[in-house]
DNA sequence: TTGCGTGCAAACGGTTTGCAGGAAC
DNA sequence: GTTCCTGCAAACCGTTTGCACGCAA
């Protein structure tokens, strides 16, 4: 199979595979597009049935080996929202964050400017410099209170 | 078995259970000693191996239930410190956080103060009411930068 | 042609469940 | 004596692994 444009993101990403030496196949093609192509934060499961939706042979495995890859070589973020199994999204689309309502189950995404001050102050009384690409917030929404 | 104070708090547990109708079992008693003894977060495995060593029959499905049974009733907190398991703490030990080092793996506990303006700034923008009980943030500690 | 990447199947670790027998009340 | 709770064993779910074959380079 060549290599063909699947979206905005898609043909740098391959690319960028096959520069660092890694087999372009199908199977990784179709992972790439599958994330690139989710607007939210997409889960391994998603991703699998996406993937075998156009080519039915593939295996779980392979999505997982290749999502191990990407995360190794930095192209997806991983998103642990406490639900059990953890979410994907191009490692290029920024820094967000989650809000998650316990109640309706809704997530909104967080501006990263908000978290700031918490991070300067973090650095200032303990010294700790906070990774904050995956955090998720619980509570309630403006609809779920009282 | 009759009932008997498995610390400062473990009584009070014990006779909460007790009035709220449940049956106070000695499996029951050793699963909240354990919570209760331990200095920071346990997990069920760690629970469970408490346990066993005094009462070598438990089961560890014994103490999924019971610990189900008390986050239910709100007695125990769960925290999720994406270790892909979740840790417990009793409920009236207070809200606290988690810096965990993602380097060297050590957890810091964090004052929830430095959360208070993060917790008003969701309020008023978002109007999210958060649940910060649960807020595990990683990063490099002071050891580990550079 | 070479060896990386895949599909398959089996194993894994943490958790949940159905059942029958036993203990708390 | 009744009912809840337990131990056991099996199932569950998401994930990982060993292996031999097949395809990208």
């Amino acid at each position: 199979m060549t290599t063909k444009a699947t979206g905005k993101q898609g043909k740098g990403a391959e690319e960028r595979l096959q520069e660092l030496g890694y087999r372009l196949t199908p199977q990784r093609s179709m992972v790439l597009s599958a994330i690139e192509g989710s607007p939210d934060h997409i889960s391994t499961e998603e991703i699998y049935e996406q993937v075998k939706a156009k080519y039915p042979n593939v295996n779980i495995s392979t999505v997982y080996r290749t999502l191990e890859l990407l995360r190794e070589l930095g192209m997806v973020t991983q998103t642990d929202l406490g639900e059990g199994r953890v979410r994907y999204h191009p490692a290029e689309r920024g820094h967000h964050h989650h809000l998650i309502c316990s109640r309706c189950g809704r997530i909104f995404e967080l501006d990263e400017s908000l978290l700031y001050p918490l991070k300067e102050a973090l650095l200032r009384e303990y010294g700790f410099m906070a990774d904050l690409r995956h955090l998720a917030i619980f509570g309630r929404c403006r609809d779920c209170q009282g």
